[in-house]
DNA sequence: AGTATCCTGGAA
DNA sequence: TTCCAGGATACT
């Protein structure tokens, strides 16, 4: 599933790609996938790109005057960057055409991804004010994650998956998050002690961060806009690790389900 | 706060 | 042939 790191790494190559580019047309063939309809969307349509943002695991493609482009991947969600010319990809839904024979492929099996046009800045201003702080910015503190967690007595796992609280964490680096600061997913949020929750602060950036050093997590379907597979399968320490030692004790991974999320976590590192 | 829903390929 | 994965949202 494409999260915060996986989205970044996008990102950081669109910036590279798309920008300056101009859209001389636009396919799709699943109308709902483009919102609020395709006809809207369509405005974009002799317009270049001027920018590649992201707030949490949503894509923001700027255009010049005012418009942009939120693309959401969604589970399974791929952007690819080819030639007008190159093999088909399986499983394309919309297509952004460029003046240099390139093209932005969106594929998504499972069509919940969508490409949505937002006219303007106050509409844009809407849907970025609903989501939590960038864990790796400035804006996300201790204090966003002491509150969020002494709010409530849900389990820390939930808390920590809720976007309006804390932007682009998703279920692989949520669990790598809660392995590293020592916490068990189902520990109700105001049960964690003070010290816990500093730890869960500090794991949350640096799961977020060693993803994005690995360019992303190609455990599913997720590949960059080259096409190319994310290295951190390799290092992740608890998530799809069931049945694996702990790397850090050796204790079998344990694979449980929390509010219908398969969860991953070492039974002796964890406790609650 | 917990559950159903969207959707479909691939695993069981 | 049935079941599962899962981000976000709509319900109950």
């Amino acid at each position: 599933m494409p999260e915060l790191p996986e989205v970044e790494t996008i990102r950081r190559d669109l910036e590279k790609e798309i920008v300056g580019h101009k859209i001389v047309d636009l396919w799709y063939d699943v109308p709902k996938m483009l919102q609020p309809n395709p006809a809207t969307v369509e405005k974009i349509i002799g317009k270049h790109f001027v920018s590649a943002g992201r707030i949490g695991k949503l894509l923001l493609l700027g255009l010049e005057n005012d418009g942009t482009i939120g693309i959401h991947l969604k589970l399974s969600g791929q952007l690819f960057i080819r030639k007008q010319t190159d093999k088909e990809d399986r499983f394309t839904h919309v297509a952004f055409k460029f003046e240099d024979g390139r093209e932005l492929r969106f594929t998504e099996v499972r069509k919940f991804g969508y490409v949505k046009l937002i006219e303007n800045s106050r509409d844009l201003k809407k849907i970025t004010s609903e989501y939590g702080p960038e864990p790796l910015t400035k804006d996300y503190t201790i204090d966003v994650v002491r509150k969020l967690l002494s709010k409530s007595s849900r389990a820390t796992k939930t808390l920590i998956l809720d976007q309006k609280k804390i932007a682009g964490v998703g279920n692989i680096y949520a669990d790598e998050a809660l392995w590293y600061s020592k916490i068990h997913p189902e520990t109700p949020g105001n049960a964690v002690p003070e010290k816990q929750v500093e730890e869960l602060y500090i794991g949350i950036i640096k799961a977020l961060e060693q993803g994005i050093e690995d360019r992303g997590t190609s455990i599913d379907d997720y590949l960059d806009i080259y096409g190319q597979p994310g290295k951190h399968a390799k290092n992740l320490n608890v998530f799809r690790q069931q049945g694996q030692p702990c790397s850090r004790c050796g204790t079998i991974i344990k694979k449980i389900r929390v509010n219908g999320r398969g969860t991953h976590y070492c039974p002796k590192c964890q406790t609650l």
